[in-house]
DNA sequence: GTCAGGATTACCT
DNA sequence: GGTAATCCTGACT
């Protein structure tokens, strides 16, 4: 598919990914399901963000890539993954923090060793679609193991704080987190499930 | 070599 | 809702 969209503004490009069809293939297994849950990283002015005032290291170098670029980092012994936007001199990006499993669950719930919750949460979602730093980080979009195509389309999407940024002084409270209303494959948040998962049709 | 810092998770009350 | 577990990365007060 068409990806410019992530060429474009962060956010608009956040709220599109919802309801994407992603899918991986990691020793020959493909696993994918619906995005739920994004955040988007805003870079220069974003204290939350790892690349606030242009802040450049190791860690955070595939932020300095375009578009299509796949942002891998691992925290607390779980890896989560990003999707940046724009291009070098903007280092944004979208950190799918959730999905709704759809393509081999059971492989899903032998990698995380539990038979629920499989996709709710950021460290979640890379270990059931066996995406780690090593493999994934600094790979490109429909052009390595990650793909993603159109899938689901949300009734209402609802802004929100991000999480786990206590500390980030304003920050806190931007409204970058995007979910899909009434789906519950949602990290944090006890939602009430709608009709549908909250997808149109 | 050492050490502090996380965009987390799971399990407790 | 609170907190312990866990653990890799990167910089070096």
């Amino acid at each position: 598919m068409d990806l410019s969209f992530l060429a474009g503004d962060t956010i608009s490009a956040a709220k599109q990914l919802l309801g994407k069809y992603i899918s991986t293939e990691t020793d020959g297994i493909v696993t994918g399901g619906y995005i739920t849950e994004v955040e988007a990283y805003l870079g220069a002015d974003d204290k939350a963000a790892h690349a606030y005032q242009l802040k450049r290291n190791k860690k955070n170098e595939m932020m300095y890539r375009d578009y299509r670029t796949i942002y891998v980092y691992t925290m607390h012994g779980h890896h989560c993954m990003n999707f940046i936007t724009k291009d070098e001199h903007h280092p944004e990006g979208v950190l799918i923090r959730a999905i709704e499993p759809v393509t081999g669950i059971e492989v899903m719930k032998a990698r995380r060793g539990r038979e629920h919750n499989l996709t709710d949460g950021p460290g979640k979602l890379t270990q059931s679609l066996g995406v780690t730093r090593d493999v994934y980080n600094g790979t490109r979009l429909n052009e390595d193991g990650v793909s993603i195509s159109d899938g689901k389309t949300p009734i209402e999407i609802i802004a929100s704080k991000r999480i786990g940024i206590d500390n980030k002084e304003e920050a806190v409270d931007y409204l970058y987190r995007f979910t899909v209303k009434g789906n519950p494959y949602v990290s944090k948040d006890k939602v009430k499930r709608e009709d549908n998962n909250g997808w149109i049709e």
